[in-house]
DNA sequence: ATGAAAGCGCTAACAG
DNA sequence: CTGTTAGCGCTTTCAT
């Protein structure tokens, strides 16, 4: 089994010849240690090899260094740079992550289990989470913040992007290149994200005095498949868009492959403009135009936001929406 | 501050009567406990929301139920593919998990850290790994399991895919369709499943009588960049290679873009082949012939070996090579 | 400035 | 079958 035998705070303590509540005091870099103390534990225990036993530190009361993230799944383009974000900035502050996923509508018990978990602090990465969810989170005054998703309340800070701004500049984009007949690939309706892209999307199209057709309104789900589909319904329209909007970049490549299944061209016989900007994005083909999120930059800054609340530096919760860009690429023409 | 008042299994021990001891029996499903004391003590800790605390469980000896993985980086295809196989298990088993990034070539004092922390296993998805980590692990008899790298020594558990195999094959495929002259981008020289698929390739072009041309073969890095730039090189050549074989997806799309930025057509003007089979390779365009590795599958393996380790069933260490799959999408065309 | 002592919540012998 | 008793390694008052 298992060797459990390590250096411990007591080893350290008698070989430095202190007793071991100095050398925690040390190690937990408290003031009122005598500076020659300091430096004899710091060097005695580097020497030993000493390694915090974080479940006990933890035990005690003390953190553990290691915050949870829960999101849907490990295999979702933006998610993982968000995730991967959130990683780098941890690293950086010398924590590490602990990974929940949490597919859709798990009980809310489940945030318990992550609160008597090893976790100091929790990053959400998770739409549609139940509010019986966040409830419970600030009810025990579990240090968290939302990415992607709108607190009602204001009561947990959260990171969003600009979703309906993106949206807009993108239709408002797709408008001034002539397109009037604008498809719209939706997301999860229940989504704030999705919701706001929609928002964005009609009030392009009303501000430049186009009215928008339900039937060019597809909802969807994120996902490539089903954008597949309705963009195939889309093009059995008449006349069909001469352009599409699709919510999100997974659902523009779904997209993409109704178009050439139809034997059509991208941008010549269909513009073609997403949302989010991964990586896949810029390696497609055509390369895909986009409006960009600051995916890694939103991972950071959640992790800044959420460390601030463990050094109780900031107490109130803090909305923080952060601008997307519009990144054109080779999927758009203007109409002739 | 963060509430730490939670139910014990001291206030389930006096609710339901009996001593703390028992309670711990009942919930570790330990035997020799009477039915309706096992029923009553459930019962109660059901009804009070009881969660048990990991950290002190594991402080004291017992499972953790966390098990960690070590990957170079959270954003990258191949390796979030088998993490999610790895999720997937880990959940039904009722694990949790925590994420190490280990950029290449971090000290060997990290892995220890690792082992103070609250895992009770490791897997560890990471090519160049220092032996030095291994050697700690195996020193200090944590269990852990390899994937997609080769313990020289056989002592610790790993599994692979036929990366060999997998290479001949795709090498013979294009070589039945009647080219002639393959360009091959490798991987990371130094890493097994590289070295593992130029060795397929050069197999099967001495199997069929041709000769290798080393120009035809260019080292890489796994990386859609390095792999574009080896593309031109290899484009450059006279003739061109008239088909290329990548030693990765993420590569192969490198050459995709190299080749298109010539003008060339696939699968007409020529063909090109992957490895691994990662999401994109059935939604770019051309889809990607590619050959599978069956990465969910591998994940989800690595648990039940590791989890195997640690209820002791199987103490030896045990190398598996899963099979790969050539996959027949739209990149390759006969040569006429 | 530093030592002593009391837990944190749980597991694992050891007795009954 | 079940209760008692030690710890696991560390943080944190409370003294000194």
């Amino acid at each position: 089994m298992r060797d459990k035998r390590a250096v411990t705070i007591f080893d350290v303590a008698r070989a430095s010849g202190v007793s071991y509540s100095t050398v925690s005091r040390v190690l937990n870099g408290f003031a009122f240690v005598k500076e020659s103390t300091r430096q004899k534990v710091l060097n005695t225990a580097e020497k030993m090899g000493y390694v915090a036993n974080l479940q006990a530190r933890s035990l005690a009361g003390g953190k553990s260094q290691v915050i949870g993230l829960v999101i849907p799944n490990l295999d979702e383009g933006y998610v993982n740079s968000i995730s991967s974000g959130i990683d780098e900035a941890l690293t950086k502050a010398n924590y590490d992550l602990m990974i929940y996923t949490n597919k859709y509508g798990k009980e809310a018990k489940y945030v318990n289990s992550i609160i008597h978990g090893p976790s100091d602090g929790l990053i959400l990465l998770v739409p549609l989470i139940p509010s019986s969810y966040l409830d419970t989170l600030r009810h025990k005054h579990f240090p968290h913040v939302l990415i992607d998703q709108i607190d009602p309340s204001a009561q947990s800070s959260s990171i969003n992007s600009s979703n309906f701004q993106g949206a807009y500049e993108a239709t408002s984009y797709l408008i001034s290149l002539g397109h009037r007949r604008i498809g719209f690939i939706g997301g999860i309706p229940e989504i704030h994200s999705a919701q706001e892209r929609l928002k964005g999307y009609k009030q392009a199209l009303s501000d430049h005095q186009l009215a928008w057709d339900e039937s060019l309104i597809q909802t969807g789900n994120f996902q490539h498949q089903l954008a597949y589909e309705n963009s195939q319904k889309l093009l059995n329209l008449s006349p069909p868009p001469s352009a599409i909007f699709a919510s999100n970049d997974l659902s523009a490549f779904g997209a993409m492959e109704a178009i050439r299944e139809r034997g059509l061209n991208i941008p010549e016989d269909i513009s073609l403009i997403g949302f989010d900007d991964i990586p896949q994005a810029s390696i497609s083909y055509p390369k895909l135009s986009t409006v960009r999120q600051p995916l890694k930059e939103m991972g950071k800054l959640a992790v800044e936001m959420l460390l601030a609340q463990l050094e109780q530096k900031q107490s109130q919760p803090q909305q923080v929406i952060l601008t997307t860009k519009l990144v054109i690429r080779d999927s758009c023409k203007g109409l002739i």
